[in-house]
DNA sequence: ACCTTTTAATAAACACGTTGACTATTAAGA
DNA sequence: TCTTAATAGTCAACGTGTTTATTAAAAGGT
């Protein structure tokens, strides 16, 4: 029974239904599980490379600032465009430097700093992963109708700022084109 | 700028917006930005009550299922519910043991389950915790228009669909409503 | 009846996220 | 200048999620 459906249903039984499935918290639940969802799909169409979801979002940040000329970025920064704390950014980039794809670099004129650079694998990697992953996130999004994807960018773009989020609206910041205000 | 706004742009430069931010590209992180957010935001609201989103959930199915006169549940099924793995259960209904909030049963004709049960602590709890957020999450989707939060569902459910989630369309199933098909 | 397969729960190892405390360094103000 | 406040990064402890392997019990097939 689609929400819509209830709509047309007798007083009391819409009653009823809206005790205990009231709208907000069905929309609330289903963007969560929607998340996570997505989030278990990428990670599993990333496995094939060895990496996960947030470390290519750490690929993908710095891939574009290094496009635009900017390389080597803070820890801290890395984490305000992902929406994540610094205290957890010390452990992915433990992780990437580990498997070699990024450095750690004392900056000279702020030596409480460290910058993180891509390597010359991480970035060849990139390079081999994005045309195929943004293929398969555009074929699953196909589901919607194009109006039906601007209307759900906005509706995102109205929540993320009631929640929030600090890259929101940050003309050409760290956020990298996801802001839909 | 928004996605609509690049629709009245020059062709060349909306390829060069388009190359650096695909759509759907901006659609999945987007909604992976305002799951994590909504996650946290909940998470917080919680913490008052020494609670965690999940266990809330835990709460939430195992106290639906007693209304319904279902008093005790298998651990996998709660899982389910969730759409969570059994091996995550087991850490989970260990926190909520601890605090005092489940106990485990063995079932009788199956000597392999263990049957989740609330304790009076938990009912009391959950009942005290339920208006209260309830009325915090529809203060927050209060941002979207009826019509919006309508098409918002909608979409999710296609996504929910296209990304394989069990729980979508069983009838009275454990989705408690969350089915927006 | 016996053997094989499935299922329920657990455990270990890992990734990722949080908060809070801590060090080192820089910035700011009396 | 000297004290104080803010900032960058790390660490420890915890919760939540995964996969893989193991144990115990149930179910099925020959």
């Amino acid at each position: 029974m689609t929400l819509a459906e209830t709509r047309q249903l007798p007083a009391r039984i819409l009653n009823d239904f809206e005790r205990s499935h009231p709208q907000p918290l069905v929309l609330v639940l289903n963007l969560l599980r929607v998340g996570s969802l997505l989030d278990k799909e990428i990670t599993d169409y990333l496995s094939r490379y060895d990496l996960t979801g947030p470390q290519v979002g750490v690929l993908r940040i710095l891939g574009h600032y290094y496009e635009h000329g900017r390389d080597g970025m803070p820890l801290s920064e890395i984490g305000e465009c992902l929406a994540v704390t610094k205290a957890n950014m010390t452990g992915m980039v433990d992780r990437l430097e580990r498997d070699g794809l990024v450095v750690r670099e004392s900056d000279p004129t702020d030596r409480r700093i460290k910058r993180v650079r891509l390597t010359p694998k991480a970035h060849e990697l990139h390079g081999r992963i994005k045309p195929g992953l943004l293929q398969y996130l555009t074929e699953l999004m196909a589901v919607l109708e194009a109006s039906e994807k601007e209307q759900l960018l906005d509706s995102l773009g109205k929540l993320r700022r009631v929640l929030g989020d600090a890259a929101v609206s940050e003309p050409d910041g760290c956020d990298l084109g996801v802001v839909a205000q």
